[in-house]
DNA sequence: CGCCAGATTGACCTACTTCAAGTGCAGTGG
DNA sequence: CCACTGCACTTGAAGTAGGTCAATCTGGCG
C-alpha cells in the first residue's frame, strides 16, 4: 500500500488522508503495542500486516476482540487510557499520529467527526456480528463465519477471494471465537471432510464450496 | 426526566441538547420499533423506559445486543437501513429527530461529530464487555456481570445502587448472555443460595454482598 | 536429518441444554 | 375478600457439545 486508500471495511477516506501526513512506523511480529490501562499517546493506521486487539480477564484469560488488517484504525480513545490491549501478529507497518493532534483536528473539522462516527459504526457492526456468533452459534458455525469474515477482509484489500491466507494460529482463532484450540481444529477438520474448504500449503485455506460454507455459518444464502 | 441531562453512560451533552428540540413520542411495552433492514427515518433518545436492541439468526434465534435505558441513543446508522432491530420492553417515552436533520447537523457542527464519536466509543466499550462475557465467562459469572451492569446503569440514573429493578424476563437475559432461560434461572438460584443477592418483591434484586458478586463476575476487586 | 512449535486426533468429563414437571404470584372476576 | 387463572419462573433428570488431558503427527528450519 503506497498511500492509505479506500475501499476499506472500516476506515473512511477523510481519516486515511489524515494519516498520510503522519509518521511511518514499523514493528516486528509478536510485539505488544499497548495494554489495557496504558496512557494513549499515539494512534495508528495499519498499512501492512495484522494486529490483534485483546482484553484479558483477572485470571489471564485472553479474548481477542478483533483482527486488524491494512487500512484499519487502531488505538484511539476518548478517555486518556487504552481500554483494550493490542499486539502485532505479523510484522507491521503503520502510520502514526499523536492523539492530541487528532483530537485538535476532530474539534475543528466537522467532516472528520462525521468520518469518525461513520467508522465507529462500521466497527460496532462488526463487533455485533461477533456477539451474535458467540451468543448463538455452535463451534462449526463460528469457524465458518470466521473464515467468511477473513475472506471479506481479504477481498476488500484487493487480494483473491477464493484462497485465504490465515495469519493467526488456532489458539488465536479460539481466543476470538470463545472456543479452545482443539475445538477450532476439529471444526476445521469437519469443514475439510465435508468439502467446504481444502487445505493449501503454508496453512492457507481454499474455499472449495462457498455456498456450503455460508450454510455452515448459518448465514442467508 | 424533564430534559435530557447528564450524566449518562453513553450519551454526551451535545447530543442530548439536540434532542431537546425534537418531538416527544411514546410507545407501549412490547412494541416493535424497527427491524434489521428497515429504512431509517427517525432516530431516538430515550427519556423513560427500556428498549432492547436485537439481531435475529436465519432460524429465528434472538440475540439481544443491548438493553437501553433513559438517556440512551437509538437508531442512528450511516447506511440507509437499520442493521439491528429494536423493541420496547416497558412503556417508553423518547425524543425523536429525523435522520436527515441529524446528518445535516453532523456535517455542519464539529462539536456534534466529536460528541457522536465519543458516544460510539462508549457504546463499543460496553459491547466489548459483552464479548468478553460471552467468550470467556461461565453462566454464573455472566449473570453476575449482568447484574453489576444493571446496577451501574441504575446508579447513573440517580436511582439506588443496592436494590435493582429488573425489567426484563429470564428469557431476555438468556438471549443477552447466550444462555437458556433455565440456566439463567439456575445461576440466579446459586447467587441467592450463596448470599450474593436476595430476592425482593416484584422480582427486584437486592445486592446483599457486592464484593462477593464482583468476585462471582470475575472482576477486579 | 533431526528438532520443535503448532496442529490434529482420541478418550473421557462436565457445564450447559433439553425436555418435562412443578411452583408462585400478579391480575381478574366472583 | 378470596379463589381462579395464566404466565413467568424454578427445579429435576437425562442428553450432548465442547472442554480437558494426553498422545501423536506435520512441516518449516537450522
Amino acid at each position: 500500500m503506497a498511500t492509505p486508500s479506500a475501499p476499506q471495511l472500516s476506515t473512511p477516506k477523510a481519516v486515511l488522508d489524515l494519516f498520510a501526513q503522519g509518521k511511518k512506523v514499523s514493528f516486528p511480529a509478536g510485539r505488544l503495542l499497548f495494554r489495557e490501562g496504558d496512557d494513549v499517546s499515539d494512534v495508528f493506521c495499519l498499512s501492512e500486516g495484522n494486529v490483534v486487539v485483546t482484553r484479558f480477564g483477572e485470571n489471564g484469560e485472553r479474548q481477542i476482540l478483533a483482527f486488524l488488517f491494512p487500512g484499519d484504525f487502531l488505538g484511539m480513545t476518548f478517555t486518556p487510557h487504552h481500554n483494550t490491549g493490542a499486539e502485532t501478529l505479523t510484522p507491521v507497518m503503520a502510520w502514526s499520529l499523536s492523539r492530541s493532534r487528532l483530537l485538535e483536528l476532530l474539534a475543528s473539522r466537522a467532516d472528520l467527526g462525521v468520518a469518525f462516527a461513520h467508522m465507529s459504526s462500521l466497527i460496532l457492526n462488526n463487533v455485533l456480528d461477533l456477539v451474535f456468533s458467540l451468543g448463538r452459534k455452535n463451534s462449526k458455525a463460528r469457524v465458518a463465519s470466521f473464515l467468511l469474515h477473513l475472506q471479506r477482509r481479504q477481498e476488500l484489500l484487493g487480494l483473491g477471494s477464493k484462497r485465504l491466507h490465515v495469519p493467526m494460529t488456532r489458539q488465536d482463532i479460539a481466543d476470538f471465537l470463545g472456543l479452545t484450540m482443539e475445538t477450532v481444529s476439529r471444526s476445521f477438520s469437519q469443514l475439510k471432510s465435508t468439502g467446504e474448504i481444502k487445505p493449501e500449503p503454508h496453512g492457507d485455506i481454499l474455499i472449495a464450496d462457498l455456498k456450503a460454507l455460508r450454510a455452515a455459518a448459518e448465514l442467508a444464502p
